[in-house]
DNA sequence: CCTGAGCGTTGCGTATCACACAACAGTATT
DNA sequence: AATACTGTTGTGTGATACGCAACGCTCAGG
């Protein structure tokens, strides 16, 4: 535990860890809580807050009280979507996308061990809309997830699946060897399809996105009604986003045909 | 400067100006350089930098090697987004305007001194409709801030009109007398205009939303070509404009009517 | 009204820890 | 090869962030 030892800053680390703390739940607390939860004392988690608090990651919510994240964070957010080019690249292929199969739409980019979305267009149809953007899933749940986990190169791929795992309280990880059959089934077909992993009522088809390294960077997933997945309309649909996956890999440099991540 | 010593850590305000300063800039930047702009050693840098990294707050850029804001921030963003409980019950609202407006709406609260964009849905015929959310203007430029402004309460407008300000580069910031002339109009009218304060070919009318509390908390907008905005047209957009931000008042528990900010 | 328990803030003293320094390794340009 | 940049890492020391305790505050409930 201490064995990087200073290689990182301490204080710094609480402060971060306070800011996880905050995000996990959702819910805020109070510095008390977090005190308790952290293992140091209020005073040292109340000169933590005041810092986080003057530059508005976190805030005080008057009513209650307790503390929570700040508006801060989204402006922080703000720049960073702004700077990934694959967005501004993928944006007007995937309006279209959404236009075309009137569903819903999400592009998805690596993030450590899990997927983030990190754009979504909603389609006519959807309920809740809100707060998918910065959402993480683990690699192999979900349809956009697995399309990118599927054309990983061989070593990570193989360390994901091998990677010990805790198993989470809602039972969900287990061991994950019976990935190789479906990561095989993905790069025949070339579209990975989610039948109700994460949410029972949204089935999702999602198909990878390469960089100009020839690298599985990013995917695309269009999710909907189970309804909308039946075997009329899905190879229509599969053919749709595997389409705009590859517009997309070509204007971020790939060479289409060439998926050195295959090799 | 040093007056108000041991409130707050000095580390994690350095990692915070870490923070800031890659967002300012937008682009990513070496660690010595930072180093230099925050007149610190770069081995203390280096330490931040990892702690940072570690947290996903910050990530390396693998071909120029320089520094940039990580995804970390999104997730985070993603949750605060999630909690503003404005963003659920104005969402089905919004959708709406911009249904029958088939311009591009916009979500605002306050965030200090400035204005928060924290929803934004883009009309057909938008051109750059991304890296919106999380952008910050000041109260007292365009409308869905000024429409914020004008219903603050008195002390607080007047703090902010008298407040001292320095003329940025752009020369836009002198004397903010003449505000009080506009406040009134936009008391009178019920919402404020736009026409290309921001951005020359964007003109844009917004309204005051008021929470549970009576307070001016937010604000939507509606934006768009300025021949969408002529005299024709205008009268019907504003009355759509206002009638959305009343529908989100009253969700918010605002009783219609009372405008507890303006006595 | 007083009490008690919860909250957050703040002086203070001390031991920790984060800093600057310097040396090192790696890379690109000369 | 040499220079000029990177970023990383031991090391010693002095600043500093920590825990403690006391304080002010609000709220609940005798």
């Amino acid at each position: 535990m201490r064995d990087d030892a200073h290689r990182s800053v301490q204080s710094v680390e609480r402060a971060l860890a306070i800011v996880q703390h905050l995000a996990d739940d959702g819910v805020e607390s109070t510095g008390s809580q977090l005190a308790r939860q952290l293992g140091v004392h209020k005073s040292t988690v109340s000169r933590l807050l005041a810092t986080l608090e003057d530059a508005g990651m976190v805030e005080r919510n008057d009513q209650t009280g307790g503390y929570g994240l700040g508006l801060g964070v989204v402006a922080l957010s703000g720049t960073v979507l702004g700077r990934l080019e694959i967005l501004r690249v993928a944006d007007p292929v995937l309006r279209r996308l959404a236009e075309i199969t009137q569903e819903t739409v999400n592009l998805s980019v690596r993030y450590r061990d899990k997927v983030m979305n990190v754009q979504q267009i909603p389609g006519p149809n959807v309920l809740r809309s809100r707060d998918w953007v910065g959402k993480t899933v683990f690699l192999h749940r979900g349809a956009g997830s697995k399309a990118l986990l599927a054309y990983l190169p061989d070593a990570e791929l193989r360390a994901y699946i091998n990677a010990p795992r805790v198993v989470n309280p809602d039972g969900q990880h287990g061991h994950l060897e019976y990935l190789w059959r479906e990561v095989a089934e993905i790069r025949r077909a070339g579209f990975a399809i989610n039948r109700g992993e994460l949410h029972p009522q949204v089935y999702a088809i999602g198909a990878p996105i390469f960089d100009g390294q020839g690298r599985c960077c990013a995917s695309v997933s269009v999710a909907g009604a189970p309804e909308a997945f039946g075997e009329a309309r899905l190879p229509e649909l599969a053919a749709r986003v595997m389409d705009a996956a590859r517009t997309i890999s070509q204007q971020l440099g790939h060479a289409v045909g060439r998926f050195a991540s295959m090799a």
